[in-house]
DNA sequence: TGACTGTATGCTTCCATAGTGATACAGTCA
DNA sequence: TGACTGTATCACTATGGAAGCATACAGTCA
């Protein structure tokens, strides 16, 4: 993989690695949802979740539509959603090799 | 999914974040390397290596074995892999889309 | 046009973390 | 044990980016 390439993937990865846009994305996966109705649900200040949003935009993962005022978001690349899931079982195996390291064998040390 | 999760998870995706440390699971790809040979390899100096590959095991991205003074680690999770599969499909489909909205729809700007 | 609502943008502060050199530590061999 | 190699850690600097406030901008309605 080219160095180009991976700082696009490196970047995505970063995109990906703040838990309030994660949030947002949770949100969003049940339907679209306008920045107001965001800024209720996720109990932030507007000017912070409209800029994560511009983030989520600009890396693609989220579209937008206008009505009058007032903006929409949806998911646009349900990728990150296969992403999640990845990480999670992952997540669930490593606990369990913890504590399996922890309860199974207490003499041995990790180092 | 709870708070906490969303931090790992987050926690995670920051882990992969970093050029530098995908390099290194690149190299590790192809096999087991010790400290010095990732430093030989990727250019970098010792210390700043091996921080990285500490974080890495950290993660429980990767392992480790002793062999006298020398110290070799080995990718343990395959799933970053899969990972970066994802993206990069995904960030080739932008590039895709990005394409297309300039060259076949030149009269249609973005916002 | 002016007032109002909904959203985006500037600017500043602050924190997390990458890079780097010096140095400590672990293991081997004389 | 002392010298040497390989690796990890410490202390420091510098940078990226998140939060928050103030404010600008867009669209609607009187």
């Amino acid at each position: 993989m080219s160095d180009k390439m991976l700082d696009l993937v490196a970047r995505r990865f970063r995109t990906l690695g703040e838990p309030y846009r994660l949030r947002i994305l949770q949100v969003l996966e049940e339907g679209d949802r306008s920045v107001g109705e965001l800024v209720a649900t996720l109990d932030g200040n507007q000017p912070n979740v409209s800029k994560h949003l511009q983030i989520l935009f600009d890396a693609g993962l989220i579209g937008r539509r206008r009505e009058g005022t007032t903006v929409f978001y949806a998911i646009s690349d349900p990728m990150v959603f296969k992403l999640c899931a990845l990480v999670c079982s992952s997540e669930a195996e490593k606990s369990r090799r913890d504590f399996e390291a922890l309860a199974g064998k207490p003499g041995r040390s990790k180092r």
